[in-house]
DNA sequence: CTTAGGG
DNA sequence: CCCTAAG
């Protein structure tokens, strides 16, 4: 029942987090502490006094946990942290990460953490039954142990854990976005995020490219290394030395079950997330900026999050939050915390006049609220409806007409349709069950293993689960343009894996692909793929349109030329071995081929 | 169910 | 992306 967020350091300092009932406003009395579902931070002050953290220092602490922690590998993504527990300021504040500062201070300052934990529970008793504690594990044996994570549901019925295993060595020396421009990062973050930003911090820009591509679990599968903006198989040129490899190796995959579970930052509590409702067209739109101002922390913070900023929030945290540990392709040789805070958001309160709607969310795992924002349920559409009806009353066509009209999708439950969408909308317990169940990842690893890639965990990638639930229809693009809400931009990550897929398996083999490569994307079918790769192979036989223009007029996401390359090779090689040679080369995979063929020759 | 191709 | 035909 209790989240228990627990910091341990070398030293064993300990520091203990409240948990106070942010109901509305009013601090904890003793009462509200007995509902422990809700946490709050708050800043322990030298003499003991327990003091609500304040926005600002929440950033100080980011920015310490950032700037300063170089022996942590993790970091905490000071956007996403404060997107999460920020909030209109209600003078009670938030869940704070202040007691973080506390931590690391006392730690500095070697503070006896039993003295703390003693002064604590003096000075506020009635605080005490709710006390939490974040476990940091700080010590060197980081990579052995930071990413896995736990939950502990609240309720106290459940305990399921959720441990991913992190791949340093995966990450070692594949990314190296150092030597971009900002220029050319603003061309691999579009490349990666589908979307364009107007950040113009590189380090914003490096940690967020790096981010999307190696939680896409899957840069690391592929042979492509990303070197002075190009994408190039592994192996030509040097390998970008970007990783120190500081970090600990990998422990053989397959145990993860018992992976001690340190890094667990859970954050618990009742909160708003205000939507942020600018009528001021340049604040709501610059989202990049938006973004950038949070992560930046130094610039005026304390913004309400945005709309868009939630939406990235929760596909970037939905990734984030596997417990995959982010290495940031930077040189700065420090390592970074990674915070993870899962915010509990149960509420649905009225914030200047409008309803801010949350929802639960699956974020890794965890069935976590988000703000719905324009991520409506995906359910039957309403609005429409009625319209189409009375202009198709006929029936019979109507269905057919309203799914095509709205890309369906969300239509009654008894469409054949329905199923993937809810396989693909998962529901905490479905969560929760395909990772316990985790009939694939064996089946994976094997099968990886016996191509030779076993050294590529593949068990982040089970445990990645996507929120897969946008549904409103079209939304707006940053170049203008609108596109179906549901429709998944494919990420460059993602266009790697399948080109790599297709060069393993042939084009054509989409589900093995998919099963193989896509294991983890729960939403790519296999005809997405198919569709993909029809997509990829008319743009890289199409002139390749170097320019901006074209991409400044598609708004879609540029191919690097490199990849489009990849599809052409691969095309033409598949066009010319297989039409000729017939099953060559399937004949020795495939054993209907090589049946046949005996047969036929007999 | 998977693949292929048109919309 | 969606839908359908065909193996």
């Amino acid at each position: 029942m209790e989240t228990v967020v627990e910091v341990e350091g070398n030293d064993e300092a300990k520091l203990k987090e409240c948990g106070i009932r942010n109901s509305t406003s009013s601090l904890s009395s003793p009462k509200q502490i007995s509902d422990p579902v809700v946490y709050k931070l708050v800043r322990l002050e030298g003499d003991g006094r327990i003091v609500p953290a304040t926005d600002d220092e929440l950033m100080e602490v980011e920015s310490l946990l950032i700037d300063d922690k170089c022996e942590m590998h993790i970091y905490a993504d000071p956007g996403q942290t404060v997107g999460c527990i920020s909030n209109e300021g209600s003078s009670s504040g938030i869940a704070q990460l202040e007691s973080l500062e506390g931590l690391l201070q006392s730690r500095n300052k070697e503070a006896d953490p039993d003295k703390l934990n003693a002064r604590l529970e003096e000075t506020v008793p009635s605080l005490a039954p709710s006390l939490s504690e974040s476990h940091f594990n700080q010590s060197g044996s980081f990579g052995e142990c930071s990413h896995s994570s736990d939950k502990l549901v609240a309720g106290g019925s459940t305990l399921s854990v959720v441990t991913t295993k992190p791949d340093f060595s995966k990450l070692k020396g594949e990314i190296c976005l150092d030597n971009l421009s900002i220029k050319e990062l603003h061309e691999t973050f579009k490349a990666t995020f589908g979307r364009e930003t107007t950040v113009k911090d590189k380090q914003w820009l490096k940690r967020r490219i790096s981010m999307g591509l190696t939680n896409s679990c899957d840069v690391s599968v592929t042979s492509f290394i990303i070197k002075d903006n190009k994408l190039v198989k592994k192996g030509n040129g040097e390998i970008s030395n970007c990783m120190d490899g500081s970090y600990a190796e990998d422990p053989p995959i397959g145990n993860q079950k018992d992976l001690p579970t340190s890094l667990v930052s859970q954050l618990d509590y009742h909160q708003v997330v205000p939507e942020k409702r600018l009528e001021n067209p340049n604040l709501d739109d610059n989202s990049g900026s938006d973004d950038h101002q949070t992560e930046q922390r130094a610039a005026k913070r304390a913004r309400k999050p945005t709309k868009r900023y939630i939406e990235e929030l929760s596909e970037v945290e939905s990734k984030e939050s596997n417990g995959r540990l982010m290495n940031l392709a930077k040189n700065s040789g420090h390592g970074l915390i990674s915070l993870k805070s899962h915010v509990r958001l149960v509420r649905n309160v009225p914030l200047g006049g409008r309803t801010v709607v949350t929802r639960l969310d699956s974020l890794g795992g965890y069935g976590i609220q988000v703000p719905c924002v324009s991520r409506v349920r995906r359910s039957r559409p309403r609005k429409n409806f009625m319209a189409l009806l009375k202009f198709n009353p006929s029936g019979m066509g109507m269905e057919a007409t309203v799914k095509k009209a709205l890309g369906d999708h969300s239509f009654p439950p008894d469409d054949g349709k329905e199923s993937r969408v809810l396989k693909a909308s998962s529901t905490p317990e479905h969560v929760h069950h395909q990772f316990i169940g985790v009939p694939e990842k064996d089946k994976q690893f094997s099968v990886m293993s016996a191509i030779g890639l076993g050294h590529n965990t593949e068990l982040k990638c089970i445990n990645s689960s996507r929120d897969s639930d946008d549904n409103v229809v079209t939304v707006p693009t940053p170049k203008g343009g609108i596109r179906r809400k549901h429709h998944r931009a494919w990420t460059l990550s993602e266009v790697m894996k399948l080109v790599e897929g297709v060069s393993r398996y042939g084009a054509g083999r989409w589900s093995e692909i998919k099963r193989l490569a896509f294991a983890s994307y729960s939403y790519r079918t296999s005809v997405d793929l198919k569709d993909k790769w029809r997509n990829l192979l008319k743009a890289s036989l199409a002139p390749q349109d170097n320019g901006m223009n074209s991409r400044k007029s598609t708004g879609a996401m540029p191919i690097p030329a490199p990849i489009l390359l990849k599809v052409r090779e691969l095309a033409e090689m598949q066009a010319q071995v297989l039409p000729n040679l017939s099953s060559t080369k399937i004949a020795g995979s495939t054993r209907k081929n090589v049946h046949e063929k005996q047969t036929g020759f007999l």
